[in-house]
DNA sequence: GCCGTTTTCGGCCCGACTGTTTTCAGTCG
């Protein structure tokens, strides 16, 4: 049992206390323990092979039992009986934006409701508008979050998608007759969700592979099975889809399961019409880059081919050099214990020099966020001064001194200009009134770019992917600002921000605004996230000179003070 | 349920916004 999923049952169990009416400080324990496990960077079970889970933060007598027996039986009773109690349904319905264990048990004993089809019925049935408390407008609302979460069902986040891939691909590599494995469909192309995770497996021996995968522990049951293949649901919801093939045709089959099939349809569209067609070449030991070749195309990654013109640009040789992973100097907006981070200073900064980095920037909360235990400025002043001190130490690493200042609802920031001036890096978002019509939320955040100690706006649009759409927001004024003044917007690498989108991203370069790919990890493991950010990027088409963060240093810190 | 040079019980405990009300409960970051 992996970190996240013990993290998960807890977060869910935190869920079914607070619908019981639990004390609150114990909910909070519970909630506190999910987070901290599943920031955790080493694997919970490690800890407790080591008998160290009493070391851990947050984990307690109480919780480090129901750990343990998590890891012993694979099960937690007390989780078990809530879920009896309380029907899974009604987990869902606390999880809508606005619908909390108040109404939704209020809403379960008025009218016997207890599960999201169920209440959708009930709203279009205007029967949920009479209930105490409730009105048109919630009525609307939570039809309107059903029916967005209806829309992406089944749709995963990105590191889900990848870990359950990562570790399927892992276990089929292992199996005898199997010569290669290797993931295709939207995952490889790095789409911001998953539908299925596609994997391509290269053996001559289609029934031991799908026999196999079907005893895995991660999958739950097969829905279609054929000769060459198969589709299997795993525990976690997401579906998983087999094509296997001979070793000679893998390289043909897995580009064609990548797709994406407007983008394949193309070249076999250009193939066509080729008039010496040498397909009878296509066998062997033959890269991807083989099929471009023979269309007389140069390679394109998975991550431009959604016919998005890059097959127009690769005819005209003008395809973009995509930024890389490694091209990337340094993270620029992380959170540390100082606001609400997990990891110490001295923690973050030694990761980010274990990958390579040449600088972080500690960009913690501003005052008015109290839930996140925002900075007063002398907290602030002090959090620099330990930095500068920091600093002295090592040469070959800089931390920078920084700050993610709230854009208050009237677009004021939440920290004086005398202040923000002598920071490195200040990162502005929206925490806060995110229900504010499109225009002033618009003006909102057009004032916070207008200062020019603002360097980055942090999560610009505020989505959260599966959860919650971003606020109402004129992005192309937002993107026409950001260009006359010169603030940098981020790409926020966490799974479920993604934010900006990869299509708005590129709108940004063609606007040219510089992007910065940011973790904003709030413990060390989130540190880890910078690929699913490079990701959006290099599907935004952005090569090394558009994204600040693959300056170095010293240069970076120039441009940071040109406005 | 966790935590402790304010130790083994009692503290932990924000504050704005929303939609519903007509003074506030529920939700959320």
């Amino acid at each position: 049992m992996q970190n996240e999923e013990i993290a998960r049952i807890f977060h869910e169990l935190a869920d079914l206390l607070e619908i019981k009416g639990e004390e609150y400080f114990k909910i909070r324990a519970y909630r506190n323990a999910s987070r901290i496990l599943a920031g955790l960077d080493e694997p919970v079970k490690e800890a407790w092979k080591g008998g160290r889970l009493n070391k851990i933060p947050s984990i307690g007598k109480n919780i480090a039992a129901k750990i343990n027996e998590l890891l012993t039986t694979g099960n937690l009773k007390k989780y078990q009986e809530l879920l009896e109690e309380f029907p899974p349904g009604l987990l869902a319905m606390i999880t809508l934006p606005g619908l909390g264990p108040k109404k939704a048990g209020m809403i379960r004993e008025k009218l016997g409701i207890t599960s999201l089809e169920e209440l959708a019925a009930a709203a279009r049935e205007k029967r949920l508008r009479s209930l105490p408390g409730l009105g048109v407008r919630t009525e609307d609302e939570i039809l309107r979050n059903i029916e967005l979460r209806q829309s992406r069902a089944g749709r995963a986040l990105l590191d889900l998608a990848g870990n359950i891939a990562a570790e399927l691909t892992g276990y089929l590599e292992l199996l005898p007759g199997v010569a290669r494995v290797e993931a295709g469909g939207s995952l490889r192309r790095w789409k911001e969700t998953v539908g299925d995770i596609d994997l391509v497996v290269a053996s001559d021996d289609p029934n031991t592979v799908i026999e196999s995968l079907a005893g895995h522990y991660r999958i739950a049951n097969i829905l279609e099975k054929g000769y060459d293949g198969a589709k299997f649901q795993t525990k976690w919801g997401i579906a998983v889809e087999l094509e296997i093939v001979p070793e000679e045709v893998f390289t043909l089959a897995l580009f064609r399961n990548t797709g994406s099939h407007a983008h394949f349809e193309k070249l076999q569209g250009l193939f066509e019409k080729k008039e010496n067609p040498a397909a009878a070449a296509l066998a062997g030991k033959i890269g991807e880059q083989d099929i471009y070749a023979m269309l007389d195309l140069p390679y394109i990654p998975p991550e431009l081919r959604e016919d998005r013109g890059e097959v127009e640009a690769a005819l005209e040789r003008r395809l973009p050099d995509l930024v890389k992973l490694d091209a990337i100097k340094g993270d620029l907006h992380v959170h540390s214990t100082w606001s609400d981070g997990l990891a110490a200073i001295e923690q973050l900064a030694d990761k980010a020099k274990a990958k390579g980095y040449q600088y972080m920037a500690v960009t913690d909360h501003s005052r008015s966020l109290h839930i996140a235990r925002g900075l007063s400025l002398d907290k602030l002043q002090e959090q620099h001064e330990v930095i500068r001190e920091l600093n002295k130490k090592q040469e070959d690493f800089r931390i920078l001194t920084g700050i993610e200042v709230d854009i208050l609802p009237k677009g004021e920031l939440d920290c004086p200009d005398e202040v923000l001036k002598e920071i490195d890096v200040v990162v502005a978002s929206v925490h806060s009134a995110f229900k504010q019509d499109r225009e002033t939320m618009t003006a909102r955040l057009l004032a916070a770019m207008e200062n020019r100690n603002v360097d980055i706006i942090g999560h610009p649009t505020g989505r959260l992917l599966n959860q919650r759409e971003g606020y109402a927001l004129d992005l192309e004024r937002v993107l026409e600002a950001a260009a006359d003044y010169g603030t940098i917007l981020e790409i926020n690498a966490s799974p479920n921000r993604l934010d900006l989108s990869d299509v708005n991203a590129r709108r940004a370069k063609e606007k040219g605004i510089k992007l910065a790919i940011n973790t904003d990890a709030h413990d060390l493991k989130r540190l880890d996230e910078m690929p699913y950010g490079v990701a959006v990027g290099r599907r935004a088409w952005l090569e090394e000179k558009d994204v600040v963060n693959t300056m170095p240093a010293g240069k970076l810190l120039k441009y940071l003070r040109r406005r």
